[in-house]
DNA sequence: TATTTGCGTAACTCAGAAGTTACATATACA
DNA sequence: TGTATATGTAACTTCTGAGTTACGCAAATA
């Protein structure tokens, strides 16, 4: 069987997911301190987290009974990697704009 | 009633939807040359089109009964600036650790 | 003009994902 | 030890979205 990864851009399609990264941009959060910014019951939040997890986006450390989660930068470079990609194709098509007006105002 | 306007996000959260803005990136392609590519029926190519197009991702300009589509910019640039987002959170984290480590061993 | 080609759209099916409730478990606390 | 707290998971429901087929229309072509 494949090993169950999870695609990134499907990962953050969810508002919900890019929420719980924000606020965890600010702070490590409890699975219950993050359940309490959203309306939905607090398993669902843990099914968020522990998609962002395995995802790589975030880590959690287990405190007692508690569970902090964290941003972790795994997950966010394979988006950077796809998005630079794309940079790099912006870049080139300026490039061969560039050549073009240059062979075209010769002067 | 809203605006039908279309996170850019849950747009490239579709694989198929990324596999035409990467062969794009190599040449510009109409409806069915692009349905070439894929499995799927033509029509389900189109919808993909139409979402991509109204996300941003791409133009189409029409040549006679064809339609040519290529990149554009603006919605990548709203990942980028989600993604800039969170390269600010790790660059402070990484200033918070050398002011860190700088405390600790202030020899 | 008749036919083919390139495409959009409507109507439908179906699978998956996101939500729920109910329950189980482990830790902290009285 | 008994109870409250923090969490995970299983089973289920519901809804969205990605796919299909069938059809229509405009442009190209014979």
């Amino acid at each position: 069987m494949p090993i169950p990864t999870l695609d990134a851009f499907q990962v953050i399609g969810d508002p919900s997911r890019r929420k719980m990264l924000m606020l965890l941009s600010a702070d490590s959060l409890t699975i219950n301190s993050l359940a309490d910014n959203f309306d939905m019951s607090r398993p669902a939040v843990s099914k968020h987290i522990k998609i962002l997890q395995t995802a790589g986006f975030i880590s959690i450390e287990d405190i007692g009974r508690e569970r902090y989660c964290s941003l972790k930068k795994d997950g966010f470079e394979e988006l950077q990697a796809w998005l630079e990609y794309f940079d790099a194709f912006w870049a080139s098509k300026l490039k061969k704009l560039e050549t073009l007006l240059n062979n075209k105002l010769p002067n």
